[in-house]
DNA sequence: TGACGTCAAGATCCG
DNA sequence: CGGATCTTGACGTCA
């Protein structure tokens, strides 16, 4: 079993991405995004080796205009080695990866040209698996695409488009449930013609479901019969409603209560969880030491160092609290760290605390730092206090600090990033 | 024609 | 001039 995040790392270094706008988009510039984007990706996938994250999403803007004739560099060639060297990372880590075109991926589309530039999207996509060396049970994951009017029509186009792709990519790719247009109960029904696993998503189902009320153990169960030999463990896609948003739209961060609720229901523990929320890997480290005991409260230390500040900030009562937690070192009271950690985040930053905080964080400056940048901090704290700067302005300052002296530990630190 | 989703680049504003 | 903040891009479908 594993749990995993998709396409981008909060709190780690160096794992930026960046992109390029068409008409900048000149072999030079290509070739520097490509090189930097290359860079974080591997730094993400040692961040994933680091913390036990066995699956992971690449992302698809990986290679800026991969699958368009404005991106006409030899890109898989000119970075074979580096795409060599990350796969081998991630196939001794045991690593599962995987792609998740987006919605402007359409396979069924009645436009014929945009169904050849879908096509040439997941070679794209598999080109990149190809060069990273991973085998089969690496997905590329599609929605089906649109209804054009006749929802039978158009999953028959889906089916006969489906024939047209290269055997390599029919075997990688994944169909899965959609938020809208398409759902399990239509997906199965295509995955049957296509011999495509089904990627069971929970939260587009609920805003999608079918005409059947069936509950996501019996989706699971029946999805899971679309998963052969070869295309590793079945996989599914979870995330939970956002109250204050849109039907379908996901939260922010993973409750532990509903996705412990769903994880305990699960009858074979042997599946893949890709959780589909805005904090990425800080939910799927949550989720993977509330489900991994074994980890011990070393594990809960760890999350602790970075989350402390960013507590701190919002709340001394919770600080303690959870310090007081962790002290007994046969625990493991996961459950009550994070919903610490979530109440401590909830509550609004007053600004003596925040001062607090900073001062807390200064801490690791005020011997090294020369006397501008002392100068400076102290301008900016009093600036804070009076209303004078931001938040959030102030904290920047301190984080380029971090940087400038490369303090390990509060690079890392999430309180830079909540 | 806007909404959908996403995030960094680009553009512009400000001290 | 550097940094902060706002707008655009890139994609396809549907209402």
């Amino acid at each position: 079993m594993s749990i995993g995040y998709a396409c981008l790392v909060i709190g780690v270094p160096e794992t930026n991405m960046r992109s390029v706008i068409k008409k900048n988009a000149t072999e030079d510039k290509l070739m520097e995004v490509i090189r930097h984007n290359l860079h974080s990706f591997e730094k993400m996938v040692d961040y994933n080796i680091e913390e036990g994250v066995g699956l992971y999403r690449i992302s698809s803007d990986l290679i800026p205009f991969g699958s368009s004739p404005v991106n006409g560099l030899r890109w898989w060639e000119l970075f074979r080695e580096d795409f060599e060297r990350i796969g081998q990372k991630i196939n001794q880590s045991g690593m599962r990866v995987s792609f998740h075109p987006g919605q402007y991926t359409v396979l069924n589309s009645p436009s014929e040209d945009v169904v050849e530039r879908a096509i040439e999207d997941l070679r794209y996509h598999n080109l990149m698996l190809e060069c990273l060396g991973v085998g089969y049970e690496h997905k590329m994951v599609l929605h089906v695409g649109g209804i054009y009017g006749d929802k039978e029509a158009a999953s028959q186009q889906f089916v006969e488009n489906f024939k047209r792709l290269d055997e390599p990519i029919q075997r990688r790719l994944i169909i899965e449930n959609d938020d809208r247009l398409y759902t399990v109960e239509e997906v199965l029904e295509m995955a049957h013609q296509t011999g495509s696993p089904v990627v069971y998503d929970n939260l587009h189902h609920a805003a999608n479901p079918t005409d059947d009320p069936h509950d996501d153990v019996y989706w699971i169960r029946e999805t899971r019969k679309t998963w052969k030999e070869g295309d590793g463990r079945q996989k599914v896609h979870y995330s939970q409603q956002a109250d204050d948003k849109r039907v379908g739209a996901h939260t922010d961060t993973i409750y532990l209560d509903p996705f412990l609720e769903y994880f305990d229901k699960l009858e074979d523990k042997d599946i893949d969880i890709m959780l589909e929320v805005k904090d990425k890997n800080l939910s799927t480290i949550k989720c993977i030491n509330a489900t991994q005991p074994q980890r011990g409260i070393q594990a809960l230390e760890k999350e602790w160092a970075r989350y402390k500040y960013v507590v701190l900030e919002h709340s001394h009562t919770l600080y303690n609290e959870i310090r007081e937690l962790l002290k007994d070192k046969s625990a493991y009271p996961v459950e009550e760290f994070y919903a610490s950690i979530h109440r401590a985040l909830e509550q609004e930053v007053e600004k003596g605390q925040a001062v607090n905080a900073a001062q807390h964080v200064w801490g690791y400056f005020k011997d090294i730092a020369d006397d501008k940048e002392v100068r400076a901090f102290q301008r900016n704290l009093q600036k804070y206090q009076d209303g004078n700067l931001k938040h959030a302005t102030f904290k920047r300052q301190m984080q380029r600090l971090a940087e400038k002296y490369e303090i390990p530990y509060l690079k890392q630190s999430l309180y830079f990033e909540l």
